[in-house]
DNA sequence: TTAAACCTACCGATTACTCGGTATTTTTAA
DNA sequence: TTAAAAATACCGAGTAATCGGTAGGTTTAA
């Protein structure tokens, strides 16, 4: 009954003795190696890089993530909570939601690096076999649908006409996100993302007879 | 005077003489070095398993690509090309481009390691000092650039009315596009992006008084 | 005959990870 | 309160594998 932590996505975290010394420079790995992935990707970079940026050997790094992989998933669920309680107060109605989304794309213009990091881990995810394929997909899924059921509950309220499909809204509004953050990450200094998103939505609220 | 090629965007090409069976491996290299790209990412691919691949040692391939960045740019630039040429005839009017990018995506749709080597290889072009970096912003700007033409020229033509920036609208397509084949690509079986992309611009069209 | 095509045999650098320890901190028990 | 016990936090020194690239040669084709 060894309490070995096999790659797990993020559940079990057991009871383990930690100290507060050990919990500190948890954070600070985690926070130096997102920063290491902005750069060069998750694949291409070198945890021995990410210890010495906190004053570590590489093994007194590998004491607090056993592996690469353990270090990548850290990174990802911490991000998922993050995530999840900012978007949580925005989630009433559909325009509720489109305006959170206006302000999380605010909230990231000031945060390139760690945008830049998760684009490109996004991308790496596609790779055969890339040990984040399944949190993105299951991340992008669940995005989806959260967003797919506000459209499909605002066609039922009545609020807009019931031409559209909930599903394919969803995904378009997604494609858009990605497509702008991706514009941006490559020419920060000119392109404005934030403006983009408001322009795609104030025209889409407007075709569906919701002004904005 | 000696002619190194150095990390040119690919241009120069000089006159080198090529024999027939030369000219046939390197293709055959092109094609298999795009697949691995397809799997694994350039910076994570090994030309020796390209090499392997075509039947040839390492420094057989290094005969005729002498880096691994030549050879990420000889793909860049055959790309460059084959676009160009199923680009041009569309570029007609406002209609036609986007008529274009529809054919575009139910072309790329059937080529889905080319498309996901692109993807890949886009993201990880924003890494700090990428060889490709300088390619895709190039690239992006000048696509950029041409659609926001169309969409001015279909202003000034009195095609659609004058509220549009056409930077922006720009902008806004190859977001869409861009973000539609991520999701494509994560899940291909399940996500229709030709059908996406023509949902949008047929929404598109509309609210700007052209209808489809 | 001459250059291109290709090979065997290397090399130096980098990588994730292990082994076997010491030092530090926290918990427990007297 | 304190000291033993125990777990955590770390490190120096490896290791096996992989990678891009080179040196120097032979074979093949124009």
């Amino acid at each position: 009954m060894a309490e070995v932590s096999e790659s797990n996505t993020g559940q079990d975290e057991k009871r383990r003795r930690r100290s507060r010394k050990g919990e500190a420079r948890r954070t600070e790995i985690l926070s130096a190696a997102m920063q290491r992935f902005a750069e060069d990707g998750y694949q291409n970079s070198a945890i021995g890089d990410v210890a010495r940026d906190v004053g570590l050997s590489l093994p007194g790094l590998l004491h607090h993530f056993p592996t690469k992989v353990d270090l990548l998933l850290a990174i990802l669920d911490k991000r998922d909570l993050e995530c999840e309680s900012f978007i949580g107060p925005y989630r009433s109605d559909l325009r509720g939601l489109l305006k959170g989304m206006v302000e999380v794309f605010r909230r990231n213009a000031e945060m390139i690096e760690v945008v830049r990091a998760f684009a490109i881990l996004n991308a790496e995810s596609l790779m055969k076999g890339h040990p984040a394929k399944a949190w993105f997909l299951d991340r992008a899924t669940q995005l989806q649908n959260d967003i797919a059921a506000t459209f499909d509950q605002a066609v039922t309220d009545g609020s807009i006409d019931g031409k559209i499909d909930g599903k394919a809204m969803a995904a378009e509004l997604i494609a858009v996100m990605d497509g702008l953050q991706m514009l941006w990450l490559r020419d920060p200094a000119r392109f404005d993302m934030v403006g983009g998103l408001e322009a795609y939505i104030s025209r889409l609220l407007a075709s569906l007879g919701l002004e904005g």
